[in-house]
DNA sequence: CAGTATCCTGTCCGATACTG
DNA sequence: CAGTATCGGACAGGATACTG
């Protein structure tokens, strides 16, 4: 994904971008769930191309992430705003930026995730039903109780090469 | 995105995939992270094109997320194995997982995050330093120490839109 | 200010054919 | 088996101009 210098590389966001894919839809959603709302606010953050932008945040709100809600009458004017799917997005997004801090961080932190009231760090990670933390090493997948045929046949595979993956259990 | 049928749509990352952007790297990396190494064993898990394989292999080989390993001499045999930093982006495979799971699974969850031991559901979470969980709409972001002229300068803009915002704060 | 309309380039991606 | 070579289509993305 050769973009030619991704906006604001020094954000952990955009670094692991620029490693892993393309990805104008990240972008705007880290920006919308910080709280961007309006055309001209993406397209400044984001230096992208007003038509690009469009299409973007038409795909997003087409996908369910964002809403389109209008906010003025005469003249008609629409913001973009995290839908609950987009807001639940939110962990996505920190752990890239997570990810991004722990390996792409040169000089060290440049965002911090944090705790809005108490200001302390944060951080994301693996738990169990009790809140325990799990190593991420430790962790798998199994068939889950939707799982299709398809599924089954994939981690039946999947299973000969990982002797951890259990390729059965569908129940809840 | 539009890609055309996005291979094993009823996996939660692809669920995810489409809707957010592109990724074949993303794929990939899903697959090397459950074990899969070999040009042959991507190529059949994805049905993607070779030569497209080849590109994205070797830029997730450069963005050094990937490492080439030859495993036999004649004929020349390469596999491809997660650095420290692909392993660790396991976190963000595993957020993908749990959004997609959470927002698109239809008709239940297709493919579960278990602990490979207890074989108990878990699950990304946001935490804080004793380990507490926090809730994500608790969560924002501040500068870190090294955050640069832009980063505050874009931090600042945001704290005007965001109260919970604070531009200033760079100390760890 | 919040976009739409055009045009252009790059490249993502698929299909197919070929090689040691 | 593990790719490389080549071709073509679609669209991502950029630049710019225009509109109410």
């Amino acid at each position: 994904m050769q973009r030619k210098s991704l906006v604001n590389a020094e954000c952990p966001v955009a670094r692991g971008v620029e490693r892993v894919g393309e990805w104008w839809s990240i972008l705007i959603m880290r920006d919308a769930l910080q709280g961007l709302r309006r055309f001209d606010e993406f397209s400044q953050s984001l230096g992208i191309a007003p038509n690009m932008l469009t299409r973007r945040l038409n795909s997003l709100v087409e996908a369910g992430l964002l809403e389109r809600r209008q906010y003025s009458e005469r003249p008609p004017r629409f913001e973009y705003v995290p839908t609950p799917v987009g807001e639940d997005f939110r962990v996505v997004i920190m752990a890239f930026i997570g990810w991004g801090n722990r390996h792409f961080a040169n000089e060290g932190e440049s965002l911090q995730l944090v705790d809005r009231k108490t200001r302390r760090p944060v951080e994301v990670a693996v738990v169990d039903a009790d809140g325990a933390r799990v190593s991420v090493e430790q962790c798998s997948v199994q068939a889950g109780p939707a799982a299709s045929e398809g599924m089954l046949e994939r981690l039946a595979l999947l299973s000969a090469k990982r002797s951890d993956i259990d390729p059965s259990p569908r129940t809840a």
